[in-house]
DNA sequence: CGGTTTCGTGAAATCGCTTTCACGAAACCT
DNA sequence: AGGTTTCGTGAAAGCGATTTCACGAAACCG
């Protein structure tokens, strides 16, 4: 089961390179300073022996695992969103680059003390990057305890810890954008589920850029929606009948926004022709629909990113400052 | 950085329950046979001192860390495809209902000596789950270190290895079967790109329920995709070109069929009154179609679940046979 | 019933790396 | 120049489990 060919330790690297094992240690830790020539008899040892640290070793002595978790809630059905798959891969390979490694933890975290919450609170892992907002009470109680931690996405209240995410608001702002400079004139938002951050900030950047370009501004221009096709389809139909002269919709994201269309077609309606429409993720859905859906696009990979940047920062003891990524509007077909 | 509160240890448990620290590793490792009562005693501190084994220092006695890796071939842009977060998800769950993680490795195998390969032969983690199959070379090389090791879906030759996968022939020829039933006379197939076990085994399957249910057999009946939006679309339009009567199209996967349906209404025809189409994945784009995408439904996180159970049963020192999961014709509006 | 096996158990070595500690040499004072 | 600091370094003590080994007791043998 296990693995015969014997690893070389600090002990062949020490003789090797005639030096004291401790010294091995500070070289491959770049910790203190160590005289040059020595860093380099240490250097050439391990390149030559092919060493590699063993983890589990260095571990136990020093604390730290090497490993930061990715908690991932089950609860929200995340099963079939590609979002958190993307955004992980982009934490993957930047904590490999840095010879960590991801940990992954899917499972329900409403309770504080979950197995999973016990974990994290167990030294097991270095670091954490919750992909949703959680209950703040587990992710305060983890930050009281000085576990690093990075959140995706914009907490409700002011919180002393860390997060990534997109510009939503500035991504809504250039969808609006982009339907006054075509020309369109009656522009109604369908919303997300509006206790989420995001869905909030979506509508704020609709506001403002309504309010900008000195769009109509009606309250009858926005829908409240959660998020599911349904509630595209039903909301665009009462847009239309509310306001006949409507010629856009921006929706959340784009399963509303296939839904908005079904229910313009359904109303005899064209797309783009009478309403233009555009959603929000540039999903695998966006991308093959037909017609072709303009979309707000995310960097999702880049999130990773800058998550997994910000975790490593904040081992290196390092201040750290949230990271807002800028959206991009894809252009296709429907607006 | 570091959490200060200290864990306890095989000390205090052995000072508690009065045996020695060899002997609550026996019982912590279910290993020998130990006096009852010790048992007891043992579990019993174990539970008032809400004692948990330090992984680190377990890994370093034992040379098992207690992690398996799941690796994604990052060059298929898979970053996209839910599939694989969704099968992850599956192991995850298993594997942390067993005390063990998940650890991600999302990176190009192309290259035997790839920094992953290297990872894994290492010895840093305990077995690994592919969820792709990669280049055999990787494969064999670490089977022949007798690394426990998993792949989902079927390798092409036989090969020394377990594996996961759907039945991708029974779901073809399920879908086939529907058509049948519902009156359909002439039916026609899309195929992925046959380099793959997958795309070949659907194809099987349509191929053995035609030739079973007596429907026409043709060489124009079948045409050769490469699962893209596009491919659908174009084959579509040419098996309709070919086939006047054509009146049924099975997809093996549902992006095709998304094609294969925008073809069909572009050509003036409608889905499913004039031609009927299922597709394969029964995926979010499939769930979220307008009209909705009938489709063979997988199993995914079926197929995690048992990836991960083998696992742990190779661990386990077991001998284990390759496990193929059912799929389920999830029947929309489009057949 | 003496002698050999089995069995459960604890002492102690071990896994490979990190870190404290103390020491001599070099550098810095006044 | 004598005395105090700083510095780089190695010896050695952990880190917290696992596992080998040996030993006394109990079980088995003829």
């Amino acid at each position: 089961m296990a693995k015969k060919p014997k690893r070389p330790t600090y002990a062949e690297i020490a003789k090797l390179s005639g030096v004291s094992e401790a010294t091995v240690s500070r070289v491959l830790n770049g910790d203190d300073k160590v005289d040059a020539e020595r860093i380099k008899a240490v250097t050439e040892a391990v390149e030559t022996l092919g060493y590699k640290k063993n983890r589990a070793a260095s571990a136990l002595a020093s604390g730290r695992t090497g490993l930061i978790a990715v908690v991932i809630d089950d609860d929200l059905s995340v099963f079939q969103d590609p979002f958190w798959g993307t955004i992980t891969n982009g934490i993957s390979r930047v904590l490999m680059d840095n010879e960590m490694q991801t940990i992954l933890l899917v499972a329900p975290l409403d309770k504080i003390d979950s197995p999973v919450a016990h974990y994290l609170q167990r030294g097991e892992v270095d670091g954490v990057i919750f992909l949703q907002l959680q209950k703040d009470s587990l992710i305060k109680k983890l930050a009281k305890q000085n576990l690093p931690l990075v959140v995706n996405g914009t907490p409700h209240s002011s919180n002393p810890f860390a997060y990534v995410d997109s510009d939503n608001a500035g991504g809504a702002y250039s969808a609006i954008e982009h339907f006054v400079k075509t020309g369109r004139k009656t522009i109604a938002v369908i919303t997300g589920d509006l206790t989420n951050t995001a869905a909030e900030q979506r509508l704020e950047g609709y506001l403002a850029a309504v309010k900008f370009f000195g769009s109509l501004e009606s309250k009858s221009l926005i829908a409240k929606g959660d998020w599911t096709r349904d509630s595209g389809y039903n909301l665009a139909n009462k847009l239309m009948s509310n306001n006949p002269k409507l010629d856009a919709i921006f929706c959340s994201n784009d399963i509303m926004a296939l839904g908005a269309i079904a229910a313009i077609q359904d109303a005899g309606k064209s797309v783009p022709g009478d309403i233009a429409v555009i959603g929000f993720d540039d999903s695998f859905l966006a991308q093959n629909s037909h017609p072709g859906l303009t979309s707000v696009r995310q960097d999702i990979v880049g999130l990773g990113i800058e998550a997994a940047k910000m975790i490593l920062a904040l081992l290196q003891g390092e201040e750290v400052h949230s990271e807002i990524l800028s959206c991009e509007l894809v252009v296709r077909d429907t607006a």
